[in-house]
DNA sequence: AACCCGGGGTC
DNA sequence: GACCCAGGGTT
C-alpha cells in the first residue's frame, strides 16, 4: 500500500466528514470556509460560518452586503484583511465572472485573499480537480513522512514540500485525499504529542522510523517583538453615549471601529475639544492591560471621560459617531474593544 | 527569496 | 508567556 491508499483508507474509517461546509461543498461554501480557517482553527471557525452562511448565503448577498456589515460579522475572527479581501473579491467576481467563482487554479489565485493553497483547495474539494494544497497540516504531514528539514518558511524547503506535495496526489478521490491529509494533520499528526501509534502512515514515516516526528518541520525563528503604548480615549456623554472611531482600512483592525487613541496624554483636553468639540468633566483611569500579536505587544491604557458637546456634531473630517453601547457592540469591533465596551455596559446597569 | 503582516484561543 | 492555527501579500 502507498501513502494515498494508506490515507484514504484511513479516512474512510476515521476522517472528519461532518463538518458545516462539507455538507454542501459549493465552490461558494468551499471558499467561504476556507479563508475563515486561514490560521484559524476549526473550532472557532465552525460558529462564524454558520452565521455567516445564514446572512450571506451566496455569493451575491455576500457581494451586496456593506463591508461594515461584513466586518460586524467577522468580529472576534481576527486577520480582518481576510474580510475585506472576501468581500472585495465578492465584487470582481459580481462584475468580472458572473457570479459564479472562476475554475481555474490562475484565475482563483488571482483574486484578493486566494493564494495557492486556498485555490488548490476549491479546485480540489468542490470541483475535484487533480490540485495540491499545502497548508499547515500537510506541511507537517508530509515533512514527517519524507523527514524534510529546514523551516518551512524557507522558500527551498517550501518549494520541496510543494512537490510531495504534487507528486503523492492520486489519481482517484482526489478530494478525499485532500481532506484525508488535513485530518490527519489535526487529528493524529498533530504539532505535540502526534498520535503516532493510530497513524495509518507509520510504517512509511521516515521521522518516525528514524527520527523524531516532533522535530518536523522546524519550528519559524523566534523573534522578539517590541512593546508599544497607547491610550484609549473612551470618551462619554451623560447620557451613557460612547465616540467611536472607525480605523483606516490598512494595517491593524483595518475598517473597524475603536476608540480614539493619543499617546502621550498631555495635550487631551485640546485633543478632545479640537477633534471632536468635547469639553472634559472628568477623566478616570480604568486598569491598563496588555494586547499581543504576531509581530508586537500593545500595552492599553483605558481613559474614561466624562464630557459635554461644545457642538452638537462632530466635524465631518474623521469618520467617528456617537453611539450606545447596545448599538456599538453591533459594529465591527476589535476583540479587546468588544470586550471592553461589554465590561462598561456592567458597569452601568 | 526574504520578509512583512496580522488576531485570537489554548495550555 | 509560548505556541498553535485549513496563508497571503509585498518588497
Amino acid at each position: 500500500m502507498n501513502f494515498s491508499s494508506q490515507l484514504l483508507t484511513w479516512f474512510d474509517l476515521h476522517g472528519r466528514k461532518g463538518l458545516p461546509w462539507q455538507q454542501s461543498p459549493s465552490p461558494y461554501n468551499v471558499w467561504l470556509s476556507e479563508i475563515m480557517l486561514q490560521q484559524t482553527q476549526v473550532s472557532t471557525v465552525i460558529p462564524y460560518y454558520q452565521r455567516f452562511i445564514k446572512n450571506y448565503p451566496n455569493l451575491t448577498s455576500l457581494a451586496n452586503a456593506s463591508i461594515d456589515d461584513v466586518l460586524a460579522q467577522w468580529t472576534g475572527l481576527g486577520y480582518y484583511a481576510r474580510a475585506r479581501n472576501l468581500h472585495k473579491a465578492a465584487n470582481i467576481i459580481v462584475e468580472q465572472h458572473n457570479g459564479e467563482l472562476p475554475k481555474g487554479l490562475d484565475k482563483l489565485i488571482a483574486l484578493p485573499g486566494i493564494g495557492r493553497s486556498t485555490a488548490g483547495a476549491i479546485m480540489t474539494l468542490a470541483h475535484q480537480q487533480h490540485f495540491a494544497i499545502l497548508d499547515g497540516n500537510v506541511k507537517r504531514v508530509l515533512a514527517r513522512y519524507n523527514r524534510v528539514s529546514g523551516w518551512p518558511g524557507k522558500k527551498q524547503v517550501e518549494n520541496q514540500l510543494w512537490q510531495l506535495a504534487e507528486t503523492l496526489l492520486p489519481a482517484e478521490r482526489i478530494a478525499h485525499f485532500i481532506q484525508a491529509q488535513m485530518d490527519l494533520g489535526a487529528t493524529v499528526c498533530t504539532r505535540s504529542k502526534p498520535k503516532c501509534e493510530n497513524c495509518p502512515l507509520q510504517e512509511g514515516c521516515q521521522a518516525f522510523q528514524y527520527g523524531i516526528p516532533q522535530n518536523y518541520p522546524e519550528a519559524k525563528p523566534k523573534k522578539i517583538i517590541p512593546l508599544r503604548k497607547t491610550n484609549w480615549l473612551i470618551m462619554q456623554l451623560s447620557d451613557g453615549k460612547i465616540l467611536l472611531e472607525q480605523r483606516p482600512n490598512s494595517g491593524i483592525w483595518g475598517g473597524l471601529w475603536s476608540f480614539p487613541e493619543l499617546e502621550p496624554l498631555e495635550k487631551v483636553a485640546e485633543y478632545c475639544s479640537d477633534k471632536f468639540q468635547t469639553n472634559i468633566t472628568e477623566i478616570t483611569a480604568a486598569p491598563s492591560f496588555k494586547h499581543v500579536f504576531s509581530h508586537f505587544k500593545l500595552d492599553i491604557s483605558p481613559h474614561i471621560i466624562a464630557v459635554n458637546h461644545s457642538s452638537n456634531n462632530i466635524s465631518e473630517n474623521n469618520s467617528a459617531s456617537w453611539y450606545k453601547i447596545s448599538d456599538a457592540l453591533q459594529l465591527g469591533l476589535p476583540a479587546p474593544v468588544k470586550t471592553f465596551l461589554k465590561s462598561l455596559a456592567k458597569l452601568r446597569e
